[in-house]
DNA sequence: GCGTATAGGCAGAAATGCTAGGCGTCTCCC
DNA sequence: GGGAGACGCCTAGCATTTCTGCCTATACGC
């Protein structure tokens, strides 16, 4: 089991997505790609798990999506951050970065 | 939603559990106050999270389980880290690490 | 005798991400 | 013109994990 691609960890997926989505407008196959290559290849993100994640984000008003040409000349779902997604963004930063911490913490207690 | 007190990041407890029962022998009671203790009061672990966790993580042969009394001269499973465990919990440390990276990376990213 | 802290446990539900497929189109190259 | 592979979207079913909510029992202070 070489685990060397990661999944991606539970809870973060809907943060990374909308992190993403924040840099601008972007459709769900580039943003697979552009979250692999941002983390350096770390994480996998199956796309099996993309759609849903986005069709749920959707769904809870954080994304609005509409159709448009790729560069490449073909239709895709263009998704883009809502005023309710970015204050979900932000909120949700805001509390990874206190778990990462509080996670820290505890890893450092020495024996 | 004051959602001063946060659930553990899915993915991590076991972790968690590991690195508390690595600091000594230790009872499940007082394994949820360690992590809320150490953890400055962030994270809260729920009791009908705790115990299958720790018969989950026994099953995988991680921890080692036998009763003994207490301080207060009551009856407790004590956890320790077996090898396994120590091996376990190392990897998972190591995986942690290279994850928080990664989504720091992401989080990072300027717009 | 009673309430609270200590200590262990289970059943059921909810959320989440994965595996494993399917569909159609476009481009490139032989 | 035919095949391969990249692009792009999607669903169904599953496994895992953690939560909520409940139960039991003992020790101790009042």
């Amino acid at each position: 089991m070489a685990d060397d691609k990661a999944a991606i960890l539970k809870g973060t997926l809907d943060m990374l997505i909308l992190k993403i989505v924040a840099l601008g407008p972007i459709h769900g196959y580039a943003i697979s790609q552009r979250i692999q290559q941002i983390s350096n290849r770390h994480f996998q993100l199956q796309q099996g798990s993309l759609y849903p994640a986005l069709h749920r984000l959707e769904n809870r008003g954080w994304l609005a999506a509409h159709w448009r040409a790729t560069g490449t000349g073909r239709e895709a779902k263009f998704y883009k951050l809502t005023a309710k997604g970015r204050r979900r963004l932000e909120a949700e930063v805001e509390s990874w970065e206190r778990t990462a911490e509080a996670v820290a913490l505890i890893l450092r207690t020495a024996e």
